[in-house]
DNA sequence: ATGAAAGCGCTAACAG
DNA sequence: CTGTTAGCGCTTTCAT
């Protein structure tokens, strides 16, 4: 059996197609007995309106797409949860894709968005990303897109960001008031908007207390866990030992608790560790994590919000906004 | 500015609409030279093909449904990360929903997934979910339906699972043979069907071992962690205290952890824990968590696979297949 | 209040 | 090898 059509309805009822289409689109030139046919009809058979028919008559679709590196990591999973449910109660639908941290795969994965005619784009770009002229393609196609966490400065458009400076100074600040001196950071790579962002707030903390800045001290890589390990034996190579590392998010924090765990350092004694993001494990490893909190869902949300006010208002008045969510510092023990 | 239709391309190159068509599908029926030409404009004015169109005329999409109880969720988010490569790979989009674990939710997702006119659908069913009727319309329409973890036995599909019983099983007499005596279940709704079978491997393990079952120490809630947390403030009131807990999966798991954290009681010494899952975050918790391991990166990719051979074959040879993976009690120091 | 007809972008049968 | 045409399911103008 294939899915019932209005036609399906008409014909039960000797009706025309369009008196069925504007029954179930409820128009009020519609007789009110008439339109009861048809809704009971529609129900009897479980009529579903094709929305492929629908999308391309009317120009435009439901759908939203979503593209994130990983799935997997906490912190897009949680974001995409809040997408779904502002996209759930717009009746919107979310068509999900990662680019597993490659552009090549992120480059693809806007296109097939493109081509299901997404009627926004909710993106955070993959570690590997420096170009980004497969958005401004679907841009000039009207196509709003949104960026989250991970932006760039290359493109105008709406973003969804946290306070990453701040967030970043006031955890190196209070590493320094609490004592430490030999501070080091974890980064990701250079050329992303969050790494840059931290470090910068980071560099200031030190700056502003007087301490000197070691670029021994700095270690770029991923984001990733497995970098966070990795990161933490460099570290540990360094002529100067850290007494106290800041780990660009929460992945990479693991990754150096993991790595000292390793080497049997002791959390914080011999080096404390700070993190960002507020992952849910943070709070139940031990020592927990102290970490700037992020709040992910909710960054879901207004980058969904966003993104529906862009489409619903057409490109009449765009005007792209930066939307900074705050960050809180949460200590734990780990410092 | 708005899509690039295959009529811009014909109408450039003064050529048919099915000429370029074809060119664009690669048809044997056209000359190279202006088959190059198509593509070359094509790249040149960022052709996407319009999916709805396409979905429309072939009555077919690329397009694979899915709706997990809680995208949150580590083993969602993983099997949804399976799904997605798999899918990737075949060229197939995802559109994902979650339930919220709510009946009625799960109902309305599985109708825009109809509406959307999804080529195949994967389902882990939400724990308030008794009824598969709005499955079964899906099913009726020759909509291929895969569901794996929380799968449902009112209804003939394919389902991608692991081996519930024996991992309960093993996971169980392990605690047995290691001494333990009183050991509590806490599971999630009676009538999902991983509840059932681990709680039958538990009280197979029993009985083998010729333990008493003692059903104050089997406490339903659901499959979060504050469902855990309740479960354990309930089994430490019960008369006979437990001396080792099993879970029915890794969230519980780590609410009983918060649960006995807060009590001061120890793992394992004052009680064991013993979860289901493998969650990355049992084995960075301390005690690390004895768990049962269930592949959910593998999972999503095996439903995917099972979802899209159905697809393609169309439903001339339905044949509903359960896969069962194998698990595998990871031992820590929980136990 | 209802119907007839055109068209959204694409494919495929048919004709040449 | 190329073009013409009908039609997928739906909405919307224009008649009536």
């Amino acid at each position: 059996m294939s899915h019932a059509t209005i036609k399906d309805i008409a014909r039960r009822l000797n009706i025309s197609l369009s008196t069925v289409s504007r029954a179930l689109r409820n128009h009020p030139d519609v007789n009110e007995k008439t339109k009861g046919k048809v809704l009971s009809i529609a129900r009897e058979i479980n009529y579903f309106p094709n929305s492929l028919a629908k999308g391309l008559k009317n120009q435009k679709t439901n759908t939203i797409g979503v593209i994130v590196p990983e799935i997997e990591h906490h912190f897009f999973s949680a974001v995409i949860s809040g997408i779904e449910s502002v996209a759930y109660n717009a009746d919107f639908t979310i068509l999900v894709c990662q680019s597993n941290e490659s552009y090549e795969r992120e480059v693809i994965n806007t296109h097939a968005l493109a081509s299901n005619r997404v009627a926004g784009l909710l993106v955070s770009i993959s570690q590997a990303t420096k170009d980004v002229e497969h958005f401004k393609i679907l841009q000039k196609r009207d196509i709003p897109i949104v960026f989250f966490d991970r932006v760039s400065n290359d493109i105008q458009a709406s973003k969804v960001i946290v306070d990453d400076y701040d967030g970043a100074y006031n955890a190196v600040n209070y590493l320094i008031e609490k004592g430490y001196k030999n501070i080091a950071y974890i980064s990701g790579p250079e050329y992303i908007s969050i790494s840059r962002l931290r470090e910068k707030g980071y560099r200031d903390a030190l700056l502003k207390n007087n301490l000197p800045i070691n670029d021994d001290l700095i270690v770029h890589g991923g984001f990733s866990e497995k970098d966070g390990i990795k990161a933490v034996y460099t570290l540990l190579q360094q002529k100067i030992r850290p007494d106290a590392i800041f780990a660009v998010n929460d992945p990479v924090a693991i990754g150096a608790f993991i790595g000292l765990r390793e080497k049997n350092i002791r959390i914080p004694e011999d080096i404390a560790l700070v993190g960002y993001s507020n992952n849910p494990v943070s709070s139940l490893i031990d020592p927990q994590i102290t970490t700037v909190d992020q709040p992910a869902y909710e960054i879901g949300k207004t980058a969904a919000e966003l993104v529906l006010e862009q489409i619903n208002n057409g490109d009449s008045d765009f005007n792209p906004q930066t939307k900074t969510l705050k960050t809180k510092l949460i200590i734990r023990n780990s410092t």
